[in-house]
DNA sequence: AATAATTTCGG
DNA sequence: CGAAATTAT
């Protein structure tokens, strides 16, 4: 027996912070060899991208988090800054581990990333293995009957059900045996990932709790409660009704794996339970098009868009962002936004047709202020449901549907309790006006203390107008080749 | 995962 | 004549 059994492999924890369905982890334990767990702050201009300031305050919850549960099984989890490959090669000389053990990411630059460094080490005799897991199926399995990437949602839910049941999640292990902790590792503190606006992020945790057991404890009782009615009811954002699970996706707290397992065999509605599985096939389908379409994140998929006249007004951009547009379901969205580092699903493409159409304002404005603002910021899902809504995206909203924010305000927020508790200012408002104060009666607005462009903004684009504008811009471009 | 305008329906 | 269905954007 040679002493290669004893030499350590490194476990290169990514968007994957847990140990629950982690394949990665899974393998190491099964070589036997002490495991080296490593997390990278990687520098942004790595190509990786600046991380959102919201998900940086999630991010380092979520590490403390994996921190507890790696140190209650006698481990430490290293944290070290630096070019992964650098800080790779470093702890490799270190420690002598020829292992390195990963699950893969599936964003255009961490992709080149890994592959670079696979290359390097297999180059360097060293063995460097990769796991499935972030998603149900490769981005590369599904493809059409041509041959190719699909471009249609249908067709890829098709496919996807088709493709058999994805596979079963695998426990966290009971038992791991531990290298020893590296001298070079850094402190989460250190990392200073905490907004330096100490007030920004203070009610975050009234609706965020990190770590692999808060998920699992809120996808039970998601599945307990609101799974039974899911389909009409994750339509209206004052209902707790969403399963909120995003956040944890996004940094793999959770695995989608084990949310579709968790819902096998539960005596709910078959159209409640589809529903809610095709929201993580939508996630799906954004990573698949993210991988066939590299530059989803930046560029029109339908370049016919590239012709579009967008508007640059500051003023709109900045009264968009505070919530301060004068119509309250915007508002309260944008102001959820920023109060929670999340909005409802429904009030997310409220907002999002509302600065692309009414305020003619660029998606990519509107996917960076979400890239930075949302928890579940991810390069996937945010960059093509921005792009489904600008209708410039794969199998999008053609871009004449145009939501009408006092429709949508009054459909899914009938009672107005979402504004209320959003936009206090609008709270003793007469249910009738709540969703357009501006249309209310001078005596109705003295009753609710409201002065119209003094406690509440006045609406900064008339809706109807502004809609016959897009239009007109939509034309122009619409026959382009 | 839409809305507004227009036409048809039912009384 | 208002509601519901259809159609254009």
């Amino acid at each position: 027996m040679s002493d290669d059994a004893a030499k350590p492999l490194i476990l290169w924890f990514r968007k994957d912070l847990r140990l629950d369905d982690n394949h990665a982890l899974h393998a190491a334990c099964r070589t036997g060899r002490p495991i080296i767990p490593l997390y990278i702050r990687e520098p942004s201009s790595s190509g990786t991208g600046p991380l959102g300031g919201a998900q940086a305050w999630w991010l380092h919850h979520s590490l403390a988090s994996l921190t507890a549960s790696i140190e209650a099984l006698g481990g430490t989890l290293n944290l070290v800054s630096g070019d992964a490959l650098d800080v790779l090669g470093a702890v490799i000389k270190k420690t002598g581990a020829d292992t390195v053990m990963w699950n893969r990411r599936y964003d255009p630059p961490g992709i080149a990333i890994d592959t670079r460094i696979k290359r390097e080490l297999e180059q360097q005799g060293l063995d460097a293995q990769s796991f499935a897991g972030q998603l149900l199926h490769e981005p590369s399995r599904l493809k059409t009957g041509g041959g190719t990437p699909y471009r249609v949602y249908t067709p890829f839910w098709r496919a996807l059900e088709g493709a058999g049941e994805p596979p079963h999640p695998v426990d966290a292990p009971r038992k791991v045996e531990f290298g020893p902790e590296l001298a070079a590792s850094e402190t989460l503190t250190s990392w200073k990932l905490l907004p330096t606006k100490p007030d920004w992020a203070k009610d975050f945790d009234e609706v965020w709790t990190a770590g692999e057991e808060a998920a699992r404890e809120r996808l039970a009782d998601f599945l307990d409660e609101s799974l039974d009615g899911y389909k009409s009811d994750r339509d209206f954002p004052a209902r707790q009704s969403t399963s909120m699970m995003s956040p944890y996706l996004a940094l793999g707290v959770i695995s989608p794996a084990r949310i579709w397992e968790e819902t096998r065999g539960l005596d709910v509605p078959a159209d409640d339970l589809v529903h809610f599985r095709k929201e993580l096939a939508w996630r799906e389908f954004s990573y698949h098009l993210l991988f066939h379409f590299p530059k989803l994140p930046y560029a029109n998929w339908n370049d016919r868009f590239d012709g579009f006249e967008w508007s640059n007004s500051e003023t709109h951009f900045r009264a968009w962002t505070k919530g301060m547009t004068g119509y309250p379901i915007v508002d309260a969205g944008m102001r959820q936004l920023w109060k929670h580092g999340f909005m409802h699903n429904r009030v997310r493409m409220i907002v999002a047709s509302f600065l692309i159409k009414d305020l003619m304002i660029d998606w990519r404005r509107g996917e960076a202020w979400f890239r930075d603002t949302l928890v579940d910021a991810d390069p996937a899902s945010n960059a093509a449901s921005w792009q489904w809504v600008a209708g410039c995206g794969a199998d999008a909203a053609p871009f004449f549907r145009i939501f009408n924010p006092v429709l949508q305000g009054e459909k899914f927020d009938r009672d107005g309790a979402y504004v209320r508790e959003f936009v206090p200012e609008l709270a003793a408002l007469d249910t009738k006006y709540i969703h357009k104060p501006f249309a209310a009666p001078q005596s109705v607005l003295d009753k609710a203390d409201i002065r119209l462009g003094e406690t509440y903004p006045k609406p900064i684009v008339d809706h109807a107008t502004a809609r016959d504008r897009a239009l007109k811009a939509y034309n122009a471009v619409k026959d382009a080749a």
